[in-house]
RNA sequence: GGGAGAGUGUCCCGAGUGGCAAAGGGGGGGGACUGUAAAUCCCCUGCUUUACGGCUUCGUAGGUUCGAGUCCUACCUCUCCCA
């Protein structure tokens, strides 16, 4: 493994986070002086982030932990265009109201991993619309459109993506990286900012603004981007049957969190704990070596781990508790997800399990039924007008609803 | 403006052509085997208070027909070629 001078490189190294720099010599010598002051860009598509943006967060972690200074970049004014970048369909048209919505929904994730203020080493935040939504058209297109070469931005990627496949690609997206580019300047210009990062699919769009700083005389920008994170199955990572697994505890609770964490794949373990976690090398290297059955103390560590830096120690603790309970004592654990209903009268079981959220539809409740899946107090279920009311509650006051080994919801008196 | 083509099960890709709740994948869920893993095998993957019943689905709206995803008309959206 590559050796530098400076203690941030040689994290990022030696924990995988590393694709592609620009320029490692020119980027190390900066960073040994603590003198890195890096934004990485994070658009407001959704109300929260979800665990495919955390290696882009414990980046800026990693660069703040080895003294230097991270700034989260918001992109209220991106967003109002649309990142083209590895889609083959445009994104939709966010309304100004929701792109706020989800920037205020984003934005608390990032007190959990970095610490903000205005000392030096305090990160910052900062919002793209500042400047973005104020430029003018003729002078953007006499300032900086004059630096961009139609040629070369058709031969980028995000560009050829669509045109090879014969998809659309309307002028308001085309337009998207030269406002990266543009961003990348402005922040060297207000913050000192010398670094951008981002995933692997965002180089060629940092290098862009690495050009266009050259052009309008900044001082000299760097790129460093981090490997696309997928599965060893292949999949994209984050993404389940429930959806995207969400930052925000109010999308996706601790608990579940906690559970995204323990089921990770064996080949994964190692390569996670380093990304995922902030546990020293040699601890990490010793859980690796863990085989066969044994690697599910590793997962619990990288679950545990990979919570308390989300949601605290405290609901990381809980969250193993429960599974402890759930799982290993086939018990039900308090923070198994619960839902409130009304048992005075009964509720059918159909009605239950698309209340609990563990059917879409009563038909497909049936048919969970039919496949042997579902349990109540864990107890198999066959008969689909099961009746359950208050006297089905377990010693416990609630009712353990069970679809597969690994779903339970707790049903509760309203 | 002229010409050619495309839009299918609301996760995706995709066959289909007068009898269709609509082939096949992928993805997802469940079961078996396990270690809350992977791989493998099996089942399921439109709604509906039983259903060989009803309803809703193939870009949208009409029409032809006993019957339309399939034929006709108009419209919408997208792609390509020419201006």
């Amino acid at each position: 493994m590559t050796h530098y001078k400076s203690d941030f490189l040689n994290t990022l190294s030696q924990r995988g986070y590393i694709h592609q720099c620009s320029d490692f010599e020119g980027l190390d010598a900066l960073a040994a002086q603590r003198k890195v002051v890096s934004y990485i860009g994070f658009d407001c598509t959704a109300p929260s982030l979800h665990v495919g943006s955390l290696v882009q967060i414990m980046l800026l972690h990693w660069l703040q932990q080895t003294g230097n200074t991270p700034i989260v970049l918001m992109g209220g004014g991106t967003t109002r265009v649309g990142d083209p970048s590895g889609r083959d369909e445009s994104r939709k048209i966010l309304s100004l109201e929701d792109i706020e919505n989800n920037k205020h929904g984003i934005q608390q994730v990032f007190a959990k991993f970095l610490k903000f203020g205005h000392g030096p080493g305090d990160a910052r935040m900062t919002d793209n619309a500042e400047w973005l939504t104020r430029l003018n058209w003729i002078e953007m297109l006499r300032d900086v459109g004059k630096h961009f070469s139609v040629n070369r931005m058709l031969a980028m990627d995000s560009v050829k993506l669509r045109l090879d496949r014969e998809h659309e690609l309307s002028f308001i997206e085309f337009n998207y990286m030269v406002l990266q580019a543009y961003d990348f300047v402005e922040l060297a210009k207000r913050h000192g900012t010398n670094l951008q990062m981002g995933g692997s699919d965002q180089w060629g769009n940092i290098v862009n603004g690495i050009d266009l700083g050259r052009r309008m005389g900044t001082h000299q920008l760097y790129a460093l981007t981090s490997p696309l994170i997928t599965l060893s199955s292949g999949a994209k990572m984050g993404k389940t049957a429930a959806g995207a697994v969400w930052l925000n505890a109010d999308m996706r609770s601790p608990y579940e969190y906690w559970q995204f964490w323990r089921n990770t794949e064996d080949a994964d373990v190692g390569r996670f704990l380093k990304l995922f976690t902030t546990l020293p090398l040699d601890e990490i290297a010793r859980l690796e070596k863990l085989a066969g059955a044994e690697i599910n103390e590793a997962k619990k560590v990288l679950a545990n781990e990979a919570t308390a830096l989300l949601h605290g120690h405290a609901a990381a603790a809980e969250a193993a508790e429960t599974a402890r309970k759930t799982f290993e004592e086939g018990a039900a654990g308090a923070a198994l997800p619960t839902v409130n209903v009304d048992l005075g009268a009964g509720i059918g079981i159909l009605q239950a399990l698309v209340a609990a959220g563990l059917a879409s539809s009563n038909g497909d409740a049936k048919r969970s039924i039919a496949g042997g899946a579902i349990k109540v107090n864990d107890e198999a279920v066959s008969n689909d007008k099961l009746m359950l009311d208050k006297s089905t509650l377990n010693a416990d006051g609630a009712i353990k609803l069970s679809m597969g080994k690994k779903k339970h919801v707790l049903l509760k008196q309203a």
